[in-house]
DNA sequence: ATGATCTAGTCATCTATAGGACTAGATCAA
DNA sequence: TTGATCTAGTCCTATAGATGACTAGATCAT
């Protein structure tokens, strides 16, 4: 039987290292669905061989997807493709109420397409006037609401999500963004600041208006830079404890 | 005229990748002076004769270096020490007022050796009843105070900061950890929390007790990852802003 | 059955070499 | 004076090969 052996050869763009071209050559291949989250590349040799390019090079393109979390290098196992990134791992750094690391349960409860407000067609980098997907989302522990969530999503890329229930969607929205929708969050800015909560907020979080509030302003990035996710996070300040490493 | 050429022989320690010791000793140069902050290494080819190793393990020692923070390569130029963990770059995350990016000046008003409430001797991993130095400092801007800090930092190793006058310590303290008590600042955890202000720091920032307040909860490690700084930051909740990026 | 040992497959480290790319300053011609 | 060009010094990329370290499963003796 003859060997599949495609000869993905590396196209170096100007300006680009080969090592770097290859990173993205592989990473297409990746989120094409060639190698499914959670299975194993082909060893080093291989993939090496199949691009026609030295071990050391193939090793530096792998080191850099690594880096951006992409993949998850094993000593003595293989080199294998991480579940994009968890959500766990972009929630578990603030939370409202005690610290369990327990995974608020998550309600959609307005899912329309309109006309992003000045700031967000800013951070989405949109023309003014277009459109852009608006989520609604209220978090919950043990029942009770703790976190009013709004969500802008730019619009070509995030069609995929007018088209099914919300209530069958999962507690995590990165993950549903990376498998409907192809897009990968890989890195994220947080602001925060604490203000008074106004009156819709207040309602779904059952407390008053003017209520003291923290607010979590998020840009949310793919593996290219573009923003991707604007996100205004809402919550009963006193609950609130947000936890961030500095490196 | 014959040349020096100390053979710093790396000791590759049981575990420790050849790199890695190398880094080690490297770092160990730079910590004692050989060469301040701001010059630039020896060349490459230079450094990797000294120390006997092929290029590619020199240049893997400075990447994991660079990686930390410590130095800084730049591409053309060579390869520099940076001026410890500048302090603005720890700084630049969050500020209290409008976002100009300015240093806030400080002052220190109080200091002195004490035993460490059980919160901080546990950050700080200090035997129970150990003391520790504690510094109250006020920042402002444009001479409105802004910032009460409460900074606690453990003893042995910060007694030179007992010996100055606090008036001639500049508006950042890391630097002057580096200077005086060879302490480099690599990392921090950052957490932060909603609360009321007490008396005292009310009184400093010229507002009222029970003032809504934002706090920062924050931990510095150094190099070796141990807890050099516990430090308490508190101010007016609405003036409060963090940025911080996820990755 | 159990536990030690072997083995194939994988990633990690180290070496050696060649050439490219970038920077900053010196040189030189108009 | 001005601008282009050259040059030495530096870090960056890419190659090729040898060896070590780790994992997981198969094998084998008890």
């Amino acid at each position: 039987m003859a060997e599949i052996c495609k000869l993905t050869l590396v196209s170096t763009e100007p300006g680009q290292s080969r090592y770097a071209a290859l990173a993205a050559a592989l990473r297409t291949r990746i989120v094409a669905g060639e190698w499914p989250a959670g299975s194993a590349l082909p060893a080093e040799q291989m993939l090496a061989a199949q691009h026609s390019v030295a071990l050391g090079t193939l090793r530096r393109a792998l080191e850099l997807m690594a880096e951006q979390g992409l993949i998850e290098r094993i000593h003595g196992r293989g080199t294998f493709v991480r579940s994009g990134m968890t959500g766990a791992t972009m929630m578990r750094f603030f939370r409202f109420g005690e610290g369990t690391g327990e995974v608020p349960s998550s309600r959609i409860v307005a899912r329309r397409v309109g006309v992003a407000p000045a700031e967000v067609a800013r951070r989405l980098v949109l023309s003014p006037g277009d459109t852009a997907l608006c989520l609604l989302r209220v978090r919950s522990l043990d029942g009770q609401p703790c976190v009013y969530e709004e969500i802008w999503l730019p619009l070509p890329a995030f069609k995929p999500l007018l088209e099914h229930d919300t209530n069958a969607w999962g507690d995590l929205l990165y993950p549903l963004f990376a498998e409907r929708c192809g897009v990968f969050v890989h890195r994220a800015v947080d602001e925060i600041a604490f203000g008074a909560l106004t009156s819709v907020p207040a309602r779904y979080l059952g407390l008053l208006a003017g209520h003291p509030c923290a607010l979590v302003k998020r840009n949310a990035y793919d593996l290219t830079g573009r923003c991707v996710e604007v996100r205004f996070t809402r919550g009963d300040a006193h609950a609130f404890h947000y936890t961030v490493a500095i490196t």
